[in-house]
This record gives structure tokens, C-alpha cells and sequence, in this order.
DNA sequence: AATAATTTTTAGATTTACCTAAAAATATAA
DNA sequence: TTATATTTTTAGGTAAATCTAAAAATTATT
């Protein structure tokens, strides 16, 4: 049984890893907002309880045990995630905290449950997949909107960046998942992006393009 | 804000408060199954924090800020055993240890809505009068079970006692809350206690009728 | 009222998760 | 390939919540 920031950790070395693959001592403070040197201290005892693999000055690969770890507290953030919004009338902003506190409850009937109120959601309400008990989970398929060319057309999917602001600024410019978009231009000046969406063209930014995912494969 | 050990604190010595008044030390021990010691480091703290007065050998009693965060915790756990026992199918003596855990998740919006989509109730799995949102709540009559005499006829409102094996006992005999039931017979050999319930006969022990309450107020 | 029993508090340590400052290792640049 | 910059680790310390053992205060019993 691990303690919350022992989870913590876990969780944030494995979305790390997903891009980077050898996860370095810095990126893990950054991320959970602390300094190195406590860093170091909890890849010690995360390494000697056998989560991750970890050589000095080499940065740390998470172990089976600790990827399942990380997988199960990643699988019942999502799932709240879902109740609050499906249930609790929460906005896909709103949530995340929340969730953050709610995903370290230990309890499988609990969170089996759970799932099963909420009909087995496949994802959560950024789109992100949910893992199923077994940890399974299909890996999403995407082309971020930046990539797309003049033509393209799509459906957004998911985002890669949850906080507040952003969420709120897409939902504002009614760019929420489920939603059709077309790119029907590319500012040379800023890179801004103009998308065709509910028959209305508005103009994004590179910024808010680069986070926007979309199952469209860029060949219209 | 208040961690968690300060907030099982508040909740332990509320509950006991409401019985003696003013709170001993070593009940306190045993209800947080620690040492006297430790009890005796965390009074000072919640003392200084101005949710306890303390006269040290003299016990605690709870300020009006202890008690309201007391309250509040006393809703939350209460709300979360609804939640599980209506909506996620657990029964009524599986709730506790998880209602334990989330009873401390920090989010207003989160218990308020939860709240809403119970649909306000009045009162959890075990009888228990959930306080609404500015803690006001109604005083439970109720008479135990034990001190009905022969003849006499009521409701099962209530529990006075939360483990899995009383409740799970309970149960077993279709001893559930709004159940109707008569005192048939008082054993004089050893004071159990034979009632009529569903137009059957039953024999419970003393020990069993000392937590079940009633709403009889034993005349009948 | 004096003694014994109980309750409560203090003293001194331990563990977890942090921190700052300094040293060591690794990576980058001149 | 030295020198410089960056990254990571160590050393030494703090705060929260716990513990054991011993001292102090209160309560109960002769
Ligand atoms: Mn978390
Ligand atoms: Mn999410
Ligand atoms: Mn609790
Ligand atoms: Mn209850």
C-alpha cells in the first residue's frame, strides 16, 4: 500500500514516461511542484520498494509493479472525473482538483462500482482513455490540430492540456470534443489557425491548436 | 484548512461530546486507537488553532469553530454513505471504512451537489440525521430497543453501533430500519429480549437490543 | 488524611516528506 | 579538451504525527 505522494509521484513519472521514456529528477519536481532534492529522496524509497528502476544520475523507468500502480490510480482519477461531470453536473474544468484528491481513496469494490454506475466509460471528459480493471486501455489515436493543412477536416478527441483556463476558452469558442472542425486557414504571421466550425470561422491561436487533439489522419 | 488526522480529531471528540460533555483524553485514545500521549500533543494543537478549549488534566470541549467543523465532516461521511448504499449498491455495513476516506475530500461544490443529487436526504444508511448545509440538523428522538417493555411497539429508526458484524447480524434477522416491531417477551435468565417482527418470533440478546432504536416512545 | 490507583502530561525518539546549501556527476561550449 | 553550465545527489535540518518510559496531577480507597 503506498501513501498518497507516494501515488502521486507514481502517477506523474508514469504520464513522464509516456513521452520521454527515461524520466529525469528535475522534470518529477516541476511537476509535482517540489524541489530535486525531495526528489531524489522518493525515488529512493520508491526504488527500494521496487516501483521503479533507478540509476544515479540516470534518471528512473517505472517497474511492471509500479506501472500497474500508476495505471490503477490514473484508471480511478478518469472515473471520477466521469461522475463529476455525468452525475454531479460538473464542467470538464472543474474537475481535475477534485479528482486529484478523490483518485487516492483505496477501496477496489469502491471504485469496480463506480465504473459500473457510470456504464464502463471507455473515456474521461477530456478524452482521455480509462484503463479497464485489468489496466487495459486501447491508446488513443491523434493528429494534434497544429498538424493539420488547409482542408483537413476532423473531430476533436481530446486535449493535452487540462487546466482550468484553457478548458474554459475552448468551451467558450465551442470547440468541445465530439465537435467537427475544418482548417480553413494558416496565418503566416502568427501561425494562428482559422477553423470552419458549426458553419461559423473563427481563429485560434498556435498556442490553443497545439493542444487540441483530433482523430482526423490529415488527409481530407 | 485541517488535515486529516485534525479532522478525525474534531469528529471523535464531537461524537463523544455529545454523550459526557466535556472529553477525556484517554476516550479520545481509544477511539483514534493511539497512545494517551499522542492525544495529548494533538489537544495542544487544535487548542492553538482555536478549535478546542483546553485546561490541561481537565479534558476538551469543542468551540463553536470545532464543533461547525465537526459538523461538516459529520455531513460529508453521511452523505458519502447514501451515495454508496443508493446508488452504488453497497449495504448498509460496507459503507463505513470508505465513507472514512472520503469524508475528507476538500471541495464545496463537490458536497454540495453530491447533496443535490441524493436528493437531500434527511438522514444516512444507519438512521443518522445528515446536517444540511449550514449544519443545522434535527435532534433524533428515538428509545432503545432494551428499555421497551413487553407489549410495547415501535419502528427500528436507528443503530447505536456501526461494525460490519452487528450490522451484518442485524440483517440476518430482517432487524432493518422502518421495520415494525413488538416486545413479546424479557428474559429474566439473561435480559435478552424476544420480539415479534413480520409475524415472527424472535430471541435477541441484550447486547444486540442495547443498540437497536426505536421510534416507540414505549408506551403503547 | 494518607495511600493507592488511575489519568494525563512531559521528555526524548522515530518516521515521512519536505527544505537549503554545498558537493559531485554529467552535459555543453569554447 | 579544458572550462562552464546544468543536473543530480548528499549533508544536515524542520515540521507533523506518532511512540515508549517516566513524572506529575487527579481521583478513589482505605
Ligand atoms: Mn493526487
Ligand atoms: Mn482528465
Ligand atoms: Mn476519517
Ligand atoms: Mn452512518
Amino acid at each position: 500500500m503506498q501513501s498518497f505522494t507516494e501515488e502521486n509521484y507514481l502517477k506523474i513519472i508514469y504520464h513522464l514516461a509516456e513521452k520521454t521514456g527515461n524520466v529525469q529528477t528535475n522534470a518529477i519536481a516541476e511537476q509535482m511542484q517540489t524541489k530535486p532534492a525531495s526528489v531524489t529522496d522518493m525515488i529512493k524509497k520508491l526504488a527500494e520498494k521496487g516501483f521503479v528502476d533507478y540509476i544515479k544520475y540516470q534518471g528512473v523507468t517505472l517497474t511492471e509493479k509500479g506501472r500497474n500502480a500508476a495505471i490503477e490510480i490514473v484508471r480511478k482519477h478518469r472515473l471520477w472525473e466521469v461522475f463529476l461531470v455525468d452525475k454531479l453536473n460538473f464542467k470538464w474544468d472543474e474537475v481535475h482538483d477534485v479528482a486529484e484528491e478523490l483518485e487516492h481513496i483505496k477501496s477496489t469494490a469502491l471504485i469496480e462500482r463506480l465504473d459500473e454506475f457510470l456504464g464502463f466509460p471507455k473515456s474521461d471528459p477530456h478524452g482521455d482513455p480509462i484503463p479497464d480493471k485489468n489496466g487495459r486501455f486501447a491508446k488513443t489515436q491523434f493528429t494534434k490540430l497544429i498538424d493539420l493543412k488547409i482542408g483537413d477536416q476532423g473531430t476533436i478527441t481530446g486535449v493535452s492540456q487540462h487546466s482550468s483556463a484553457f478548458l474554459k476558452h475552448l468551451e467558450k469558442l465551442g470547440l468541445t470534443l465530439g465537435k467537427q472542425i475544418e482548417i480553413s486557414d494558416v496565418t503566416d504571421f502568427d501561425g494562428s489557425v482559422e477553423i470552419l466550425i458549426a458553419g461559423k470561422q473563427i481563429n485560434i491561436s498556435r498556442e490553443v491548436a497545439k493542444h487540441i487533439l483530433t482523430s482526423s489522419n490529415g488527409k481530407n
